[in-house]
DNA sequence: CGCCGTTTTGATAGCGCTCAACCCACGTGG
DNA sequence: CCACGTGGGTTGAGCGCTATCAAAACGGCG
């Protein structure tokens, strides 16, 4: 298949199949066809709004086509855990237990457009399709790749540098679309949910940085001076981690 | 297919492909025998061996048939983070990065026998066989499955919960086949690096549990009083998840 | 027997939490 | 136009959970 053919294809599509597609590798045009035939249903979901509840079944997956939201597991009326932040072009609905119930709440951090597509057809595609079966594959593949991130840091890192680490992250998953500054629609409880933090501390860390000149953040935007030496202060010897795994996709 | 046929085909393979089947769902007849088909290597790795090095190309899939193994990955000369544990009939291999590079190391804890498949042949079955495609599906899931339970408990649970936590986890993946004590090959060097704890702290929280009489235990083996009541230690509302989910396959 | 890895216990220090107060931006309604 | 409420950010004081350091006891193994 010619570039120049790929790139019709992929254009020429609902939003939500083209990431859905782009997540995968080695697609064939029959397998882009095929995957432009799946039904998708459109949703809206408003900031704050619950996306999916912790115990519900899955029978449908979500490609957050533009918005952001986390996915959190609540303990009790005042410890959560977020597990991990879904960014526009992000499939949700992967994380199930043997009865195909979510593992966690999904919750929109930012008004969000969903396409949701049935897992039914999805799995009828991939028994025909081998580029698809391996590409969902692919992606559960790359969760694993986020959770081994995000274990090492909960587990072994500072304060400091679990800060240094997330925003990292999350600029490095959106760097390869625009220079300067990034989206950052999160506010410090959730990075404090997310690092196992309070929110309190998180402020201290953030304010470090700032005085050190590393950042600029507000509720909206992240602004990294030197990504490297950031990623360096992250803990991760070489930036091996957050540079090559959860962002690995990118990288090719 | 009858019982007793699926019986038979279980038990008259290779234990590395019976395991590797056996963590599937729904596989026929037809799976099974193309299974059987697979080219095993077997090895054997010493206690304390290295059986897959972090950044090492993976290119065959392997099933720890006896023994234990841990999952590690290390960030500096005095930190490491365990991300989880190989027992008997687990498999490894599935966590690599976008270059098929393991993300960690996998050290035995005791004397293991692997068989090791070929990950191109497992490939080229699940082309064929939409039951084994799903079935890798399931294991993928599963892990992610677990890694949410390690998140929530580093992120969110104190010393004494994750102990709890722990401990309960490794009773249940065990419990199937004997009741009373289940076997424990693990130091608290070992379970406070995979708690992101320090051993002093480990073993204060063991000693706090057995003044309680809740577990006994040593190097060899855990005895576990009363389950339920440890469950509920973990801090896990209604036991939901290391009930539900890391070991939800032996939960059908 | 002697070595070494592991477990146990005490004393001390420090990282990160809790509580509390204050500030700011923003939206809402009178 | 201003009063007010609310959600988020910032800062200080004090405490508690967990780490670190140190030492001793234990147990398996050559």
């Amino acid at each position: 298949m010619t570039e120049h053919l790929r790139a019709h294809l992929q254009t020429a599509q609902e939003p939500a199949i083209f990431h859905f597609g782009s997540a995968m590798r080695d697609l064939t045009e029959g397998d882009w066809l095929a995957l432009n035939n799946l039904p998708v249903l459109h949703r809206f979901v408003g900031r704050g709004r619950t996306l999916l509840r912790e115990g519900d079944p899955v029978s449908r997956l979500r490609v957050v086509c533009k918005g952001w939201a986390v996915r959190s597991c609540r303990i009790d009326d005042e410890r959560r855990q977020i597990l991990d932040f879904i960014l526009p072009g992000d499939i949700v609905g992967l994380h199930v237990d043997g009865h195909g119930a979510s593992l966690a709440d999904i919750e929109a951090l930012t008004p969000c457009e969903v396409g949701e597509i049935e897992m039914k057809a999805v799995e009828r595609l991939a028994i025909q399709s081998p580029g698809v079966a391996s590409g969902l594959q692919d992606i559960l593949v790359r969760h694993l790749a986020q959770s081994n991130d995000h274990l090492v840091r909960l587990g072994r890192m500072n304060a400091y540098e679990r800060v240094c680490g997330f925003l990292s992250d999350i600029y490095t998953r959106q760097k390869d679309h625009s220079p300067g500054p990034v989206d950052f629609p999160i506010t410090q409880t959730i990075v404090a949910d997310a690092l196992g933090l309070s929110v309190v501390h998180v402020n201290r860390q953030v304010m470090q940085l700032r005085r050190e000149g590393l950042v600029t953040l507000n509720r909206r935007q992240l602004t990294i001076t030197d990504p490297d030496r950031l990623a360096d202060a992250s803990g991760f010897r070489d930036r091996k981690f957050s540079h090559n795994r959860t962002t690995y996709l990118a990288a090719e």
